[in-house]
DNA sequence: GAGCATATACTCAAATTTGAATACCACTCA
DNA sequence: TGAGTGGTATTCAAATTTGAGTATATGCTC
């Protein structure tokens, strides 16, 4: 998660102060997408500050005084130079679909059967909501979004749907018991697994 | 990504030294659905076993000396214990599809054209391969596998190809520099913003 | 048989993320 | 009137990840 990138990108539009920053990419629905903590966006800003990639434009004090003031940054030159880097260096990324459910599966069967259940169906659920949510955002927003937000959110809709095809798979698999089998290997699994490890596997 | 959960889930299985458990994870294909480094991995097999979680079965000494010795690794009771509440806490992640070009999507606007095009072009065909190899690989393995982990492959199968949907879309969006649109909002384009502004976020 | 890549088996400093805490103001609700 | 909730705006220590480096053995080619 390229916080670099996400701060440069909200700044090639115009300045913004780091609160700013936070606000609009929840005004945005982008915290949907992507996962953004207070503390790593001060940090990436002090970093890019010292790098010189951005610059105060402006330091505001808010009447009421003890509050921090804000300080508004700009992108320098360098910055929108990095910008361009940094957009490539992401395309670049070895870039695959996650999901953090992925990494329970090889180990549910070593879970309880009931609570596995009962976790797939919330995840279900949430999804669901998940996809209404974003489907009421790009029906207020789609048509006058910057094409490739409105894309991105038609991407994360598209991923979404196929989870809530995935999660309902494993309902109905935890349901039957067929997903906690697999405790031991039969001695023709074992060949099986034996060949199975000469499979080339591409570095990830 | 739990390095400790991932840990832990293999050496429910039998004991094994850290070595052994990223060879197992390459050897079952899995680094092509998370990501893992050496580092983290050997940090958190330390931290496990400074908490108790994991002990040191065997110390080998590979013949032919100057090699580190490998140690060999069982879980203990609390280990298992440890084990039940990382898989639901992994499970109430909140949780949701994501993918790395997600973030360059709002800020492809700023960048070159026909770099992006290019960029698009290579990951789906990246994404392509992908496809190929964990398809020979569900073929190979599928019926043996715990059926979790069939049920991950499968389902990183189905992000992939929704992924190669979605990327198809941008590449030709990208030709037809439909995707780049978006540099300036109309006064239309702002009124709309600001009704979508009032859209109620969900926390994530 | 010299050179070179590849596999084994880690280690470590530096970069980054996490999660919690701080402090102040404005509002409501009883 | 004061107690609690929510928004603004940030800081910071501790946890974790990253990326590069180390050292040896083994196999392969020219």
């Amino acid at each position: 998660m390229s916080m670099r990138l996400l701060i440069l990108g909200l700044l090639m539009e115009h300045e913004r102060h780091p609160y700013e920053i936070r606000q609009t990419i929840k005004d945005r629905n982008w915290n949907e997408c992507f996962k953004l903590r207070d503390g790593s966006l001060y940090y990436a800003v002090d970093q890019l500050r010292e790098d010189g990639l951005i610059e105060a434009a402006e330091v505001v004090s808010v009447p009421g005084e003890n509050r921090p003031d804000k300080t508004i940054y700009r992108i320098t030159d360098a910055g929108r130079n990095a910008f361009q880097e940094l957009l490539v260096a992401q395309f670049k990324q070895v870039s695959y679909p996650q999901h953090p459910m992925f990494l329970t599966m090889p180990f549910v069967r070593h879970g309880d059967p009931k609570t596995v259940e009962n976790m797939i169906l919330k995840q279900l659920g949430a999804c669901e909501h998940r996809i209404e949510r974003m489907h009421a955002v790009l029906e207020l927003k789609g048509s006058f979004l910057p094409r490739g937000s409105a894309l991105m959110i038609q991407g994360f809709i598209l991923f979404s749907e196929t989870e809530k095809e995935w999660l309902t798979t494993l309902l109905e698999e935890a349901r039957s018991g067929k997903l906690f089998e697999g405790h031991k290997l039969t001695p023709a699994q074992l060949e099986a697994y034996l060949k199975y490890k000469q499979l080339p596997t591409d570095d990830v």
